[in-house]
DNA sequence: ATACAAGTTAAAGTTACCTTTAAGTCAATG
DNA sequence: CATTGACTTAAAGGTAACTTTAACTTGTAT
């Protein structure tokens, strides 16, 4: 099957101005053109906007998604800098996710503590409480917050 | 313990004009000034700033940030939509989680695949593979890259 | 044949979040 | 008492990733 950049982008849930962007900033050099200059894509490119996309998600820049490109262009002589680079976006994405985990710890202890604030009426309640007082799991995040 | 605004940002591990910055846009009405105009920033608002920090991690706008800021600043009477935004927050870094792990698999299925490219001298061996000569964890990834 | 939708480009505009610059003030030190 | 370093502000500059605009071309349907 084939595409032009509005299907394409449909199918991708972005819009038509992100995909030619791309294609400007040289990630997208698998993308052919038909006679009177219309992009026409393929089947077999979708999987490359696919690990674009993947590779957004992680936090990548544009020129850096570029480069992975460029090199998956070259053939199997890129094969090692290709893996290494995937290897550490995965380590990349693990730390992230790791962040999220300490940020979601966070919100968990402010929703605990609004939440012990609007049934007492007030956040000096909550804000009061002595360590011991407070559940467990939070302890270590309102020193962590406080600085001590 | 008072600090400068130097201070401050080395205490919390960013550039002193992007607490600057901030203040300007309105997060930190907390922050006082000395006789001469100086921000002195208190122990009570390195809290304060933990909590922007959290929020910003979230992806949280700074606009979006300020309000939060101001409804705190009212006191009691915004106990409700403080404790709202927090749980509503939480609900966000969770499908940013679930969203990174998604990422985290398709980055594995990469990984496997030039591992075994390399291994074998050519992508074209991990690429021909039918589905079921594939580690069954990766089938369902690669099904979703090529959009089947 | 004419209209219409969707494609093309180059260039300018937008947004969010800082960072830098320039010009000036202030408090402590030699 | 002059120098130093850190503070102040307003304004300009920077960056990444788009999005919009304008002017034009192309392919399909009536």
């Amino acid at each position: 099957m084939f595409y032009t950049v509005g299907e394409m982008a449909k199918r991708l849930g972005i819009a038509p101005s992100t995909l030619r962007y791309h294609d400007q900033e040289g990630l997208l050099p698998f993308v052919e053109r038909s006679g009177s200059g219309v992009r026409v894509f393929k089947d077999s490119d979708y999987e490359w906007l696919q690990v674009i996309s993947c590779l957004k998600k992680t936090g990548m820049q544009l020129k850096d998604i570029k480069s992975f490109i460029e090199m998956a262009m070259q053939g199997d002589e890129t094969i090692e800098p290709r893996l290494a680079l995937i290897t550490k976006q995965k380590a990349v994405v693990q730390a992230q996710i790791a962040e999220l985990e300490e940020t979601l710890r966070t919100l968990a202890f402010k929703e605990w503590y609004y939440s012990t604030a609007k049934d007492s009426g007030s956040t000096a309640v909550p804000r009061n409480m002595t360590l011991e007082e407070l559940p467990e799991q939070f302890r270590e995040v309102r020193l962590k917050l406080r600085g001590e």
